[in-house]
DNA sequence: GATTTCGTGGTACGAACGTACCATGATGAT
DNA sequence: ATCATCATGGTACGTTCGTACCACGAAATC
């Protein structure tokens, strides 16, 4: 046999290729050349390595969640050693909102595949559906913990307040991708929602400043 | 001079017609030829109406915006007379909601609109930016007004409050919108919230069920 | 050393899309 | 009655896009 190339590696390329250009120009303006061109190789690669330009695509959002998941969970684990419940969940909500170049394309892209998905059944089938219960399962364990060593405030329902906090964020981040917030007014809003479900008394790692606190 | 069409009328016809293909099968999927056959017109006549399809779009965003607000308008009214702010707030939220085929296809428009405008400077200069900060303005003079009369939580701030209100309810829309959340959950993870919002003490003309409570 | 198979390139084809062009009733002003 | 003008239809053009087709070099197996 000849040269023997790594797909998945070649795969991977190619998708990060996508995923660039994408965030540049819009999913909507991306095709097959514009990819190719991209990462260097002939439009006929592309092709090669994807068959056709739907898996293309599904292959690009799979690349995409995993990339950013890891880069949540490096973020979750930047914020210390066990850390708790509040610096946690703080951790991986702020590292979700679109502030830099990786986390604007995420949010970007991501809300541009689930507009695809309410009319593809096949991106409707993707995983990329589960992942946010996973994040609500994760959260709302955070918060139950929370709740048992009563670092919580009363009456709450860790599981209605994980989904409250994780739409919350969602929209946040949605609300900076087009310029209606800076992040800054972002995650004032989501530190003081976070104040308000945990006891807001705790230092618990979390250091959030108490000056500059106006519009 | 002949005929005599009333261009503005026209206009919303083709812009209507452009809304319903559009929720049907995804605003990436929408053509000038979709939108006349839809219309029951001539591919000639959308253009006669609309020089180019950037400009039918963006009419289609006016429309959209205008169409959903008297909406929301008419549910906050049917709150009933003089309702109190709680009441105001969550007819307001609930009626955003994708709960129905038509706020379906405002929710499914507008953030295929907002995902465009990311990288459209003509999009984004458009008012439909300025319209989630106008309900901002609203439910904050809202809660203000609450605050005053001494029915909201302690120690809250009715802006912060506000935007993080409006924008779990925009991703707790978007999540009914991809089918990860029922609009019954969606609906209690409001309520809840907002019962902390505010005192969850007083009857506030509004009436939400404490039976069946579950996941 | 021959051959089979993998990786790669170039290119062509068919479809769809937005837009432009040309034509033609119909009607109100002159 | 004539004519300019509005409304409308049909159609053709140029472009772009995804995909398919054909060709060739290189390397590992026999």
């Amino acid at each position: 046999m000849p040269k023997r190339v790594d797909h998945g590696e070649r795969r991977g390329e190619i998708a990060e290729a996508l995923v660039r250009v994408a965030g540049r120009r819009g999913l909507h303006a991306v095709g097959m050349r514009d990819v190719a061109a991209e990462a260097g190789v002939s439009l006929r690669l592309v092709q090669y390595y994807f068959e056709t330009k739907e898996k293309l695509l599904l292959f690009g959002l799979e690349y995409l969640a995993e990339r950013f998941g890891e880069r949540v969970a490096a973020r979750v684990r930047a914020a210390g050693p066990s850390p708790g419940p509040r610096a946690t969940v703080e951790a991986l909500l702020m590292a979700a909102l679109p502030v830099d170049e990786e986390s604007r394309t995420f949010h970007l892209l991501y809300t541009s595949y689930a507009v695809l998905s309410v009319h593809d059944r096949t991106l409707a089938a993707q995983p990329f559906i589960r992942n946010p219960d996973a994040a609500e399962e994760v959260v709302s364990e955070l918060l139950r913990r929370a709740h048992e060593s009563d670092r919580l405030a009363s009456g709450l329902d860790p599981r209605l307040e994980a989904a409250g906090l994780l739409a919350m964020s969602a929209g946040l981040g949605t609300s900076i991708l087009v310029g209606q917030r800076t992040p800054e007014s972002a995650a004032e809003v989501l530190t003081h929602h976070l104040d308000r479900i945990f006891g807001a008394r705790d230092g618990d790692t979390c250091a959030h400043d108490t000056s500059a606190h106006d519009a």
